[in-house]
DNA sequence: TCAACAGTTGCGATTGGGTCGCAACTGATG
DNA sequence: CATCAGTTGCGACCCAATCGCAACTGTTGA
């Protein structure tokens, strides 16, 4: 299923002028398979481990290119290095569990809404945003 | 009245251990002059142009040292340096103008309320939060 | 007032994520 | 299958930020 995901992937990029190198397959692959949220280290060494020898400066190149082509999104929580998933789901936030590192991911109309009204507000509309929610289980600590 | 407000931290801050030396007092007094939101090189040359010599080193652990003593809080927005704000105003959030590079503060507690819902609702507690509007004037383009 | 010392500073080296220049290579097209 | 613009790998490089270490300096207690 992943696979076909890929397989699609592909031909809309090739459609859209993007040379479909051994190298982007390798990582479109990784990258549909993915439920998590890899940094670009962790989906080169996926790559590796999938058999394709991919240079870290290729898949940072890949992973603008893909960026650019709408086909993933770029997280850059605090601190930490940037992380990436696939832009084809809906919409949604963050949640960083700050004791175990965990994403969670969350979606809300109505928080949705508020935030292209008070850019209305002021004159604005919306290109990007970014919420995240930094929490701790209740009862810990 | 900034100069009182860089006093007023210099001794909360004796109290709690932190010794005042030449350099943070210097970046008191920088920081408490600020109406805006600079990185360290920026603040490493207000000082050096207010006449007290600090080397970058130094700015870098001051402001962890301020952040960890609840003075000043750190942003980190998309691929920028990281810029810093008195921490004693009103809790706000930020919307960045992806035009001009503007940095506009607001409030609201409706988006605050449901950030806190939702986190209940999933059996968390919210020790942090960061919402950042990307936006652009309407009609531009 | 000052000795003592833990905490702080400056310097230059280092880290780490990410980008770049360039020569060699390779998908897509005709 | 020849062509060539687009892509890759390599190593050098960039930038923000951190670190090790020797020299220095607030603060404290006598």
């Amino acid at each position: 299923m992943t696979k076909d995901r890929a397989r699609q992937l592909e031909a809309a990029l090739r459609e859209a002028g993007v040379r479909i190198t051994r190298q982007r397959s390798a990582l479109l692959r990784v990258l549909a398979a993915c439920d998590d949220h890899p940094d670009a280290t962790e989906l080169h060494l996926r790559a590796r481990d999938a058999g394709v020898a991919v240079s870290l400066a290729t898949v940072y190149r890949t992973l603008t290119t893909l960026q650019a082509q709408g086909v993933i999104e770029k997280l850059e929580f605090r601190g930490e290095p940037a992380r990436w998933e696939p832009a084809d789901q809906q919409h949604h936030d963050h949640m960083i569990d700050v004791d175990t590192g965990a994403v969670i991911e969350f979606t809300n109309d109505r928080i949705e809404r508020l935030q292209a009204e008070i850019a209305a507000e002021m004159g604005y509309e919306i290109v990007h945003h970014r919420l995240e929610l930094y929490v701790r289980r209740r009862g810990n600590g």
